[in-house]
DNA sequence: TTGACATGAAACCAAAAGGTTTTCTAAGAG
DNA sequence: CTCTTAGAAAACCTTTTGGTTTCATGTCAA
């Protein structure tokens, strides 16, 4: 499960593209009804999608004419888990917990 | 507890900057034991303890002639905090889990 | 006080990032 | 067929990023 976790927080790396990945994670939709959404041209987000789809933040299907974007959420996990490191300096029993449960689901 | 992620996000999209910060897990270091661990020159990594500090996720403190760069985890949880949003496609029931537990905890 | 050492600071550079406009292709609707 | 529409693709531009080298400053140690 743990990968180069690069690409991914690169691609998280700007709040255009976070913006992006949390109203895929509503619903999968195409680049047009993403750029309506927001203040730049289509280009711009094509771009954007481009990133998010190297870091396979994305998947992306074409549907006839039509290219749907939907999100992969076990990408984010790789990011997510690259925080785990840390845990200890949150809540000691809160991580312990966590990994605890983690363990005994495999 | 729930501030702009951005700054911590653009910290982190470096992955020489992920490694400053995990150094910085295990104890605070100057400048110069920082840019002994890795292949650029120190004014490089200085310029990247900079970009840190303004994502707060470092702390400096002066100590004669030396610069004390510490670990500060509570900006990680501002970047973790935003991966939440999509706990409920990861595992349903520890998200729950860990909700509750949070709640209960104040 | 003098030299060595930790760092700051400025000037500079190439490449990447984020954006635009323009042009092209292909699929649906009439 | 033809028109409209979704998107691809290329060319171009400006700013940011990540790096360098060179020089300046302040502190510790002898």
């Amino acid at each position: 499960m743990r990968s180069d976790p690069q690409p991914v927080f690169r691609a998280l790396a700007d709040p255009t593209r976070r913006a992006i990945v949390e109203m895929l994670g509503e619903q999968p939709r195409t680049i047009g009804e993403i750029a309506a959404q927001f203040p730049v041209t289509r280009p711009a987000i094509a771009k954007h999608l481009k990133i998010l789809e190297e870091g396979d933040v994305i998947r992306v299907t074409t549907k006839g004419r039509e290219r749907i974007n939907t999100l992969n959420p076990a990408a984010l996990q790789v990011a997510a888990f690259w925080f785990r490191t840390f845990d200890k300096f949150w809540d000691d029993k809160l991580a312990k917990l966590k990994s605890e449960i983690e363990r005994t689901r495999p």
